[in-house]
RNA sequence: GACCCGUUCGUCUAGUGGUUAGGACUCCGCCCUUUCACGGCGGCAACACGGGUUCAAGUCCCGUACGGGUCGCCA
């Protein structure tokens, strides 16, 4: 029976969650999740000066928006504890007295360094294959600090103990970890222990195919809700980045994505960060949602864009579900509906004027509107007054919309009489034929 | 600079010696439709370059160029 799959996120609490480590976290999580391994958190957080509180939890909750769940770690306990590296100075000091006790390690300044042994580190990657690293060479690999002069460990030394401690059986990290890897098989082969498997990804680039940093658009997981995304589509988005599930299929549940998602799929070259593709790809995760579900998500952003909840906000969600891509633009998109009377965009109010017929039409139309018995299926007086002009609804449609919406486009006009009701109707209507005899 | 990893449409990618080099995003055109959007159809557009190996190379080898990574008492 093989061992069970172990794997980490092993994040430094010095910022928020960067997208790339984001993608590193995902397909850590879906191997532990495809494999029914286990999945743990461990906070590196051994460098005192730079680690704040609001980062490890700004970490935490991007984790958590994303679906990302752990086994051990923080909040959700485990065999292995503790799960932050600053409470594990005891583990490491034993650990530091085995190299001392095999004669691995030597003061230097106050601070004591590993003696690497000088031959060609050759290394299995799952990803990049075989690779090796020649240490005979001294000038190129200088034996490294493990131990620092104020008595704290580095991180190559922290994070192989706590690797081997915790048992980790694949380790999936970004490419600026490959040439850590020999050192970290050094220090694996002194302490007489095996390594776990590496895997390393390759990094996620800028759209211009330079290094992405903090500052740069998309770099922070937290910025995506903001922006009207929703998590499996950022999820699917950057699992697609770099990883590909070998044929042309592209938008995944989660459930999906667990299931076909494996290392050989990954390549090896860097990816630039696509924002419009992304933004299509959130298009197609809203279109999958059950209606209320995308009226619920919708709702946060009315009070971000500083906006009451309508009473009828659900219908007014479903009538645009498949207008927006992004659920920020859901504000805009159903702010026609609100208020009394319409507020034409020019080029509608512009285009309607061309049409002399306009407001005789219009004047058709609210007599029918107003001769309905009832408001069940508003629509019904459209074809009626089509009819009595000797015209085809469809030439009704659109100054009709215009009346109602202010705008050349929107939701079905069926949606937008019912929610707008027969009084509203009727008085944007009215207010269009004299907005036209105005001008 | 040294050492590593890479290089298929603008972008994300499929492709493991014989393909009209496929799909997706973007852009353009058409269709559907009361509009917009969705959806459908079609178009533009790629094997970095130079040498090998082979009957045959995007696929294998070598070099060059370019990109990325690493060279800390950061992680």
């Amino acid at each position: 029976m093989p061992t069970p799959v172990r794997t980490r996120f092993a994040p430094s609490p010095t910022g928020y969650l960067h997208i790339g480590g984001a993608r590193t976290a995902l397909f850590n999580w879906l191997y532990a999740r495809k494999h029914g391994g286990n999945f743990i958190l461990r906070v590196e957080d051994t460098d005192e000066a730079r680690n704040t509180e609001e980062a490890r939890q700004a970490i935490f909750s991007s984790l958590e928006w994303l679906g990302i769940d752990w086994d051990e770690g923080h909040e959700a306990g485990g065999d292995c504890g503790p799960y932050f590296q600053s409470q594990r100075q005891d583990i490491y000091a034993t650990w530091f007295k085995k190299l001392q006790d095999a004669g691995r390690v030597y003061e230097d300044d106050g601070a004591w360094r590993f003696r690497f042994e000088r031959k060609p580190i050759t290394m299995q990657d799952l990803v990049c294959g075989e690779v090796t690293i020649d240490y005979t060479d001294e000038s190129n690999t200088p034996d490294m600090v493990v131990r620092r002069s104020d008595g704290s460990f580095v991180f190559h030394f922290v994070n192989v103990v706590d690797d081997l401690e915790m048992g980790l059986t694949h380790v999936i990290r970004g490419e600026d970890h490959l040439m850590n890897t020999p050192k970290h098989l050094q220090l694996f082969e002194a302490f007489g222990k095996v390594p776990p498997a590496y895997a390393h990804i390759p990094l996620i680039l800028n759209a211009d195919g330079s290094k992405m940093s903090k500052r740069d658009t998309g770099a922070a997981v937290h910025e995506y809700p903001d922006r009207g995304f929703l998590s499996d589509a950022v999820i699917n988005f950057i699992a697609l980045l770099g990883w590909s599930p070998k044929d042309d299929s592209e938008i995944f549940p989660l459930s999906e994505l667990i299931e076909r998602f494996s290392l050989e799929g990954i390549n090896r070259s860097p990816s630039r960060f696509d924002w419009d593709k992304a933004t299509w790809m959130n298009q197609q995760h809203l279109l999958k949602l059950p209606p209320e579900s995308f009226a619920e998500a919708g709702l946060p952003y009315l009070q971000s864009a500083g906006m009451e909840t309508p009473d009828n906000f659900t219908l007014m969600a479903k009538s645009v579900q498949e207008k927006v891509q992004l659920l920020s633009e859901v504000p805009e998109a159903i702010r026609f509906y609100l208020g009394e009377g319409v507020e034409f965009d020019p080029p509608a109010l512009e285009k309607l004027s061309g049409n002399e017929a306009a407001p005789k039409l219009l004047t058709v139309l609210a007599e029918n509107f107003r001769a309905l018995p009832d408001w069940t299926s508003p629509k019904d007086a459209i074809a009626t007054s089509a009819e009595a002009e000797g015209l085809k609804p469809g030439k009704l449609m659109f100054p009709l919309r215009v009346a109602l919406s202010g705008k050349t486009g929107g939701p079905d006009l069926g949606d937008i009489l019912s929610i707008l009701g027969r009084d509203e109707s009727i008085r944007r209507i009215e207010q269009t034929i004299a907005t036209l005899q105005d001008a």
